[in-house]
DNA sequence: TGCTAATCGAGACGGTACGTCTAGTCTTTTT
DNA sequence: AAAAAGACTAGACGTACCGTCTCGATTAGCA
């Protein structure tokens, strides 16, 4: 931030402060200009840092903005002991967590760029199916309470919980009210046949 | 595409052959170059058309891409008379007209641009409605046949649909077998929740 | 110059105020930076000119550096009806020419350039042999008077005399005093040898 | 060339392999990649160097530019106890240095680089002197032969030929036949006047 | 023998410029 | 009035070099 004179090389290594300072630039560039306005150069121009710094270290874009986000603190996945409880928690802190710090500007980011970078898709694939793991362990542990069918696939099921959350994200429904999750929720869970049939 | 020489004015209105040219050709520039190399100058130049005919009627890349994407054959939706035929239809229809035609690169392409231009999110989020109501018809026939509880918001559902859609269209995603896309359908007709809870 | 709000497009045609424009600024760059500090950017940057238009019309920096040279005001070549008044002249008014105005500096960034850039290097020859016929106009007019051998290659001669302004201006020694030109342009016409040999 | 593993410090002092590796390597570049390619990377890269070492012992460009030429071979100045022969000759030899070493590139790119470097400026000022006084040398024993008349300021005179050299080298006319050198040299000695004038 | 000091290759650093591409605007000419 | 054509300013792209810096290893000479 505020050390002046600027940053040297620290002998023929990577500078981390280079490296802190341009995720921030990064990061402060996505939030006030979108990602419209999301250039390696604009990054560079507010990290003090020279362009090639950044090509050094992030290829693309697309692994600057991955690195952004990973860097983001992950939500919290709450453990309620009831199966709808856990996932309206955990869309509900997911929606919040997208609204209120960068994470969501920076997601759709990334999800935008993976449309036209091939490395970008791969890397949101890749990471992706580690963040869903992770979903899928809320519905695990309800099937070991049996709340859940042994036979489920969970991985799906929270690939389905997922697809809801990008949908709100990529078109800006971040504050549907939690009834309306709760009522998504519900349908995944009790389906919406009629009993009986 | 052929006309040599140039098309030139036709005098105080709209060109239709321009405007038809400029559509084919921003379809081909996006199936052939990708979303990366859409450009309004790579339109211009494929279509053998100036900048500002193309401005003057498609005031940005959004409104272009959605343009073309109207224009595509919309993917039938089946009548089975069951709900899960026709969900797993619908959806591998989809699947299967994004996959084999342009337009799952042009619908990919809309929602990027959605992530950093404000006009072509909107038009996405209308354009989306008109579709959704129209998915949850499906499910509003099956509500009729008594087949799905009266109280459950067709439109909500729906959007669950759509929002698995979307995830495989924007993961290149677009080959799931049909076994998955049935036990997904399952899931949301069913319930994942075991008989009796 | 003052001209704000900025230069515009006139149309599908070269603006000549911005050409006009770019030429100035190349010239003032020159003339206050030096070489190494005249780069396309900084004369677009000084001509407020897009860089695309520069390398539109000049493709290399040399092509601009030779028009900025040509758009110079031509050193008069007098006509005294003595062949050493004429020569001495002449290169006393281009030492002064070269000294006291920009065309210096532009003409030994040309040489400069021309030992990197081929096409500089062509350009450089051509304008150079048009330069000296006019040149050896001086020595072909003392020829007509007999002041000259008639079997003398007046280029040959002339080039002996351009060398010697070359010379003189990559080397920075433009303030010769005219007795030291008078007593080169003397061995050039009387030679150096003792009567008699 | 062939040393592996690298060359390493020998101690508080300056590795004269390494002076020796970054000298040769500087004049391969020049010769392979003329003086557009020449850069302190290219040369650092080519050597094995760090660009410090080079930078350590030679400030600028310029300064190895000198280095490198001064290690040359330098030309024969013949000495046949005729003037007209000796300046010939000595022209006739250098063309061909210039041309079949790597000479020529090297006194080229030093030129050059004295039209925006001070410091290459004054050196080349300061090496020419040396050189001149040599040429100077051929017209002194001329002089002391009385071929030459007693007045004539040698060191002027061998400015002349020396410009002659440069402009024929800066402009890649190496390879002027003989006669046209003689010529040129006749100019000199006798001059271009008529007899009587 | 152990310490100091200078040198080495290596490569990162903040920068500037390169030449190309696209954005979106403008004007003229033609129909 | 609208089309084509193409120029205009602006600025981002990704790369090459600039000259400086710090590192860790190396070795000579001084203590």
């Amino acid at each position: 931030m505020g050390e002046d004179p600027a940053r040297r090389s620290i002998g023929a290594r990577r500078n981390p402060d280079s490296a802190e300072a341009i995720l921030e630039a990064a990061e402060a560039v996505l939030v006030e200009a979108g990602y419209a306005g999301f250039s390696i150069e604009a990054v560079a121009r507010r990290a003090r840092a020279g362009k090639p710094t950044i090509y050094r270290w992030w290829p693309s874009k697309a692994a600057l903005l991955l690195e952004v986000y990973k860097r983001q603190k992950r939500v919290d996945v709450p453990d309620t002991g009831n199966l709808e409880d856990d996932l309206v928690g955990f869309l509900s802190n997911l929606f919040a967590h997208w609204r209120d710090t960068s994470s969501g500007s920076v997601f759709r980011s990334l999800i935008a760029e993976a449309q036209s970078d091939e490395a970008a898709a791969a890397a949101l694939t890749g990471y992706g199916d580690g963040r869903h793991s992770h979903t899928a362990g809320i519905i695990e542990r309800a099937k070991a309470r049996g709340e859940v069918t042994a036979d489920v696939d969970a991985a799906l099921a929270a690939e389905l919980v997922a697809s809801y959350a990008w949908k709100q994200l990529l078109t800006n429904r971040l504050d549907e009210p939690e009834a309306t999750i709760r009522k998504m929720i519900g349908y995944l869970i009790g389906g919406i046949a009629r009993n009986g049939l």
